[in-house]
RNA sequence: AAAGUGGGUCGGACAACCGCGGAGGUUUUAGCCUCGGAGGAAAGUCCGGGCACCGCAGAGCAGGAUGCCAGCUAACCGCUGGGCGGCGUGAGCCGACGGCCAGUGCAGCAGAGAGUAAACCGCCGAUGUUCGUUUAGGCGAGCAGGUAAGGGUGAAAGGGUGCGGUAAGAGCGCACCGCGGAUCUGGUAACAGAGACGGCAUGGUAAACCCCAUCCGGUGCAAGACCAAAUAGGGAAACAUAGUCGCUGCUUGCAGCGGCGCUCUGCUGCUCGUAGAGGUUUCCGGGUAGGUCGCUUGAGUGAAGCAGUGAUGCUUUUUCCAGAUGAAUGGUUGUCACUCCUUUGGAGUACAGAACCCGGCUUAUAGACCCACUUUUCUU
């Protein structure tokens, strides 16, 4: 839990500058095709609070990989769905080490484009505390199905 | 100085750290280094073109688009210049701006009547006729009828004003204005000016059908071209099988044919009989997942000169400026700039994100700046 307590020492500034080496993010850690997301979708737990919506399946692997599934019907506007993109990848980024294992799919929701970036992020790392402290990827369970 | 008109430019800057997509180099295949990485609208997808595939002898019909004239352009519903009409003191702005004497249609209410006009009130009743009256001439009343000058209705009453004329009136006649207009002049043309003559004709509506002139094949980069795993299936070849017997050929231990026999399936459950199939490897073509190309050097950008009122064209020169594909172009911190506020500080810096590429149009846009011009006021 040491990670947690850096999370809490530092509650004003998510997105201060890392002080360990590997914060990169290659296509190796993203869901590629639709057969990736497909997998996600069919067999995953939900972690949700009033921003986002993640969408979590354990994936076997030593690192986390990320799916963005922004939907044009919620937020319209290109600029919107870029901004929540690059907000959810740099969250994602920044905390990596803490979700290896888990394969993630992030959700969209309406009227999304009206709050800050900080309280997106905030909302974020809640959710990615949630997911780690869930232990989802040692249920015996979903790992036979694999 | 204020108010305004038209056009143009920019649309936060720099640094550090952490990242992302591309190209090149290096190379221990995972790094490292270097270079560059959103817009004026990238948007809406409303027009036009390139490009690609499909279709197509030629022509016509249908359908659609455009619509004052000339020019520019690859092309256009674009742009430039000009004309006409309207608005504004003005700089300027706005305009689907061809044709309803080819045809068909449409028009609420009011009103007597609304498109081959119409007689409600009014005016007249010369002419014709009836009656009355009078010696007679004549006079009076009525009717037939005449009349669009006046009243009234209406957005609009079938040119306006005046004089003549008349029973009363009327383009019935005349003058001026308006309208049409042979012809002449200027202009490439739209159109403008003059105008013999005509005689009141020709009301409105074509974002009503329609007519006339010009133009238009369809679908869009998920176009389209290429490479192609695995699995199933198709075709071909080689080797093998459970063997054994016989025959034939010769290169003398192989090949072919036939019988018996093995496994499975069908023909009736079984037997017999009969028919069909047999394992492995390799290759070929079609083709799916997936991948590569198309994919950014182009009607390109900047500069100068020349031609043109201008849109634009030509010549020389300069430069390479995003190419992703579950989709990069970002985040944090600091300094500065500008704006606002509740001023030791805080907040904000628009609209908005490439998806094959160009030329336009339309719409969105905090704020800042520049140029030209107009009107008003003040000072000299």
């Amino acid at each position: 839990m040491h990670s947690n307590s850096e999370l809490v020492t530092h509650p004003d500034s998510p997105l201060s500058p890392p002080k360990s080496s590997d914060f990169r993010f290659p296509k190796s850690s993203r869901l590629l095709t639709p057969k990736d997301y497909a997998q996600v979708f069919a067999d995953a737990e939900k972690f949700a609070n009033r921003h986002w919506t993640l969408i979590v399946r354990a994936n076997h692997l030593d690192y986390p990989r990320l799916g963005l599934a922004i939907a044009k019907k919620q937020l319209p506007r290109a600029v919107w769905r870029n901004r929540i993109k690059r907000i959810a990848r740099e969250a994602f980024r920044l905390h990596k080490k803490e979700l290896c294992g888990y394969d993630i799919v992030v959700l969209s929701r309406k009227g999304m484009q009206e709050i800050d970036s900080f309280a997106l992020q905030k909302s974020f790392l809640h959710l990615v505390r949630k997911i780690r402290n869930s232990r989802l990827k040692s249920a015996p369970g979903r790992k036979e199905r694999l």
